[in-house]
DNA sequence: GTCTATAAGATGATAGAC
DNA sequence: GTCTATCATCTTATAGAC
């Protein structure tokens, strides 16, 4: 029990390091078991077929995300604070993955075939993400109703653009300046 | 001459329909020259590797559109109309790729290794994008030199977020949403 | 549960005829 | 320039011993 879920866990890190660093497509099994220092036949024990694999990995890196998000999000005294707080939890995030970018985004690209199990949770995952800024932004209480779903869109619109070229670019400065346009956003609302 | 443009023409325009539609590296040499009804000596004769039709696949992509951008865009009778009208042009552009999403992008999410001679195609086309955007703002005349590119980075964190979700989400919401955004952050900075 | 050995098929690429 | 036939390698996955 004990060693299963070492076994398994190990698999699940060492896929996640490798899915991050060269694609979900471009990281066949054996470098997978190679890494991990275990044998094929564990891995296909624990896990079906690597697309499995891939849900189990994107499980995990949904979990954390929150979690650390949550965390850091939650020390804000209201939901402006929050939602700049937000942004600044993602350059944290996005160094630590050294600008791996979304993985749910990434496994949608690499995977665009929709119905399979990956391409589920990817799209479950990007959801999630979704209406948690909708929750928040509706939390504003200085943005009328009528202008909340707008502001939600936009703001998800700039954490997604962000994501994407800090990917690219390999630095923070578009999530800062996402950051930023997010302020600005909710300056213009308050004065309107 | 005329048979041998033909040939890399289809076989272009091949890769490129399966390249959109099911990534880079989940499409097969094989899958290419049986769809394009060509000889695999036949693709290899017009392109020296895979790697090398993914550049000729991006270059042909890249042309396209601005060719389709400028000829939409420049109908606008201002900078500030041309920058809407770039983004409806992507609203028609993705609709006819079915939501295919940013080629540029979607390359380097596949193949995430910098150097190669893909990698560094699309990082290039992605720089002529930002360098358009900055550009077109640098002629709005309504916007104080200083605030030029802040602005110019919101429209392209727009641009990109708004492309990415049309892909996932697979329909033209996320990009109408990303229009009005720059709208109306243009209409803010008239005020200020 | 973990191992070694192997299978069946796909991959990108090449040789040589025409 | 285009073809058929072939190559070495890599891919995911399984069988069966321990």
């Amino acid at each position: 029990m004990q060693a299963d879920t070492s076994v398994r866990e190990t698999i699940i890190s060492t896929a996640t390091r490798l899915f991050l660093s060269q694609g979900y497509n471009q990281t066949g099994i054996n470098q997978i078991i190679e890494e991990a220092g275990v044998a094929k036949a564990s891995l296909y024990y624990h896990f079906p077929s690597k697309e499995d694999l891939g849900v189990a990995y994107l499980r995990t890196r949904s979990e954390k995300w929150r979690a650390g998000r949550d965390g850091y999000v939650n020390e804000g005294k209201d939901a402006r604070e929050k939602l700049i707080r937000v942004f600044e939890y993602r350059c944290l995030w996005l160094e630590q993955s050294d600008y791996a970018g979304c993985s749910y985004t990434r496994i949608l690209t690499e995977l665009p075939q929709q119905g399979t199990k990956l391409n589920k949770q990817a799209v479950a995952n990007k959801e999630e993400q979704r209406l948690y800024f909708q929750d928040l932004v509706g939390q504003l209480d200085f943005i009328p109703d009528g202008r909340k779903n707008d502001v939600a869109n936009t703001v998800f619109l700039l954490f997604d653009g962000g994501t994407l070229q800090c990917q690219v670019y390999r630095n923070l400065q578009p999530m800062e300046n996402a950051r930023n346009a997010v302020m600005e956003l909710l300056r213009c609302h308050t004065k309107a």
